[in-house]
DNA sequence: CTGTTAGCGCATTCAT
DNA sequence: ATGAATGCGCTAACAG
């Protein structure tokens, strides 16, 4: 039933031609009448000829793959990340290998290596800190084409894709100004991304030319639970300020929860924003308001600069930054002038 | 800087053996004498050597991977079951092959294919659907060791590994009984999937057992949107359930957003269960009463089920029904007997 | 314990 | 346009 290895030796035998010829139609690249060509073609299929990648592989020197290492694919915004460049790498014929950090250099190290030795054509990695990272990941790329996802770590001369962090942290500040507010806090990770490295930056200069009052920033982590533990924090601070700006989705979806725990409404007694506009925004209640990550064009983005680099390994370093937009939802208060004013609490006032 | 191809027989004529000799020695497979083993490793690593995968599994026939496809990656659900696959399959020193079906048969049937001419050792596959899948997957079975996980198609002969549904759906039906639940309403997948089968039929034996009044069930697809949709009907029914029973988390989550915008209090009004453990339940408010599926066995016995038919093609097949255990949370009303009633509101009954 | 040799399946160069 | 022959890098069978 199952006598599977039909070799290209096989095919050729079969319809009475040479490997040489039976390759050669088979492939396309070299030319073969119109006739034979067909010929070929109909036996490989009836015999259910499939090609050998390992045999082609080390002929050529590549298989059709490329790696991908994220921090935690369970995260859902590497899910996304994932989900949108598998779709991407399949319009280019290429298949994909993924390797999962854990969030720590050790291991990220560890998998990059592994996609090296496997050699990939191609490795996309969002690096895990902006500057451990760099010796693996520059050890990497010196063999292998690479490109860097939504991270970057410091100083190195390696094509990179990602939203515009800064862009993003001003429409944001720009909303909460719009709704008056003057006093802020940042609850997001420390400075081991490049992300929220970026963030943070962003969120100071644009509150400093806002004028707004900054409280001492909370800093440690993406998680849910560091959003948790940073609500209760900001709970018995003094002081609650008028906003509270986290460091992506799950952070403020920490905060969300916490903070309603703390007996705290949102948005009556503080507005909260988020970051990526992954699937965590719609689920919290409220709503959160955030900046939306173009998932898509990121993917795309990521996948032609990664074939650009592996047909040009000289090519200028490429550097690439998209747009995100705003993403207003209830935990800033909905939009800034809608029609209505609020639908239920306080009405009648027209 | 970057002359990379060193070969096996660069480190042969570099430490003085045969290729023969130096093989042996890195791959520890036969017996070397200690002296030229450690010379020979010495100078592979001096000269940085890494074997090409493309070549040996040329000649072994296989390259140490294996391939997964599920449905949508972006589904935290599927995000962490690939998260413990990947650190389980690490441990084999095998690679992970992802692939994304996007829920369609017919590009699952692709991805199969694409899997089955990469010659991964094995593959392991959430099946996008309780029957159409089945052929697509039989075909790969055929010719390649293959395990399903979570979900499975009817009546195949393919090994199977996954929590066991109707255990799960009798813990939240026991769960809900004890709280005095006479009237309930299902809100599930149809049954284009096993797991939506499984529990709809654990969930009518068990409401039948109990004497609960069923309302018509609402059937559609494992989304948040469909959900939230579900919630926009149940609300417009006449009388509503005392307990929605959802499919998984993601579909309770959806119920929860739609109930509360149809102004229904959630445990008050009416209560809400899930399924999965996923972190939607517990980032729902309330958190959501649901049966947590044992994401690390089910990633170390499904990988224990590939590895197995992998060294033996004609062992039995296996079906491995993994343990849920019930997670009681607030949409339930938490849990059912603690020492305290409610820690804020109705207190001083001591 | 070690060396020699033969392919694994394929794409390709060099002839014709 | 086609065929014959070569080698990608590696492991294993077969000598010694």
């Amino acid at each position: 039933m199952a006598k599977d290895p039909v070799t290209l030796q096989d095919v050729a035998d079969a319809a009475g031609v040479s490997i040489a010829t039976a390759s050669r139609a088979l492939t396309g690249k070299s030319r073969v009448s119109k006739q034979t060509t067909a010929h070929v073609v109909r036996v490989a299929s009836r015999l259910g000829y499939r090609v050998n990648v390992f045999g082609r592989a080390l002929r050529e020197g590549t298989g059709r793959t490329v790696g991908v290492v994220v921090p935690v694919i369970s995260n859902p915004f590497f899910g996304q990340l994932v989900h949108h460049l598998e779709a991407e790498l399949l319009d280019h014929g290429l298949d994909l290998l993924i390797a999962d950090s854990h969030g720590e250099t050790l291991r990220e190290k560890g998998r990059l290596r592994m996609l090296v030795e496997r050699r990939v054509e191609g490795i996309i990695v969002v690096p895990s800190d902006a500057e451990e990272s760099a010796p693996a990941l520059q050890d990497a790329a010196r063999t292998t084409p690479l490109v860097q996802l939504d991270r970057r770590v410091e100083g190195v001369a390696v094509d990179y894709v990602g939203v515009d962090n800064s862009r993003g942290m001003s429409l944001l500040m720009e909303h909460l100004n719009s709704h008056g507010v003057r006093e802020v806090v940042l609850v997001a990770s420390d400075s081991t991304t490049s992300a929220g490295r970026e963030r943070r930056e962003a969120y100071e200069r644009e509150a400093t030319r806002m004028g707004m009052v900054m409280q001492d920033p909370i800093l440690d982590e993406f998680t849910l639970e560091f959003g948790q533990r940073a609500a209760q924090q900001l709970a018995t601070r003094g002081s609650m300020a008028e906003a509270v700006i986290a460091g992506d989705d799950l952070i403020a979806t920490g905060l969300v929860i916490g903070l309603k725990k703390a007996g705290l409404s949102i948005p009556e007694d503080v507005l909260i924003t988020g970051f990526d506009g992954t699937m965590l925004a719609n689920i919290c209640d409220p709503m959160l308001t955030t900046i939306e990550q173009p998932f898509a064009s990121l993917a795309r983005e990521t996948v032609r600069a990664l074939v650009r680099r592996i047909a040009d390994r000289d090519a200028p370093v490429m550097f690439s930054r998209l747009s995100p937009s705003l993403r207003a939802a209830a935990s800033t208060g909905g939009v800034p002038a809608p029609e209505t004013e609020n639908a239920d609490a306080e009405a009648a006032s027209s």
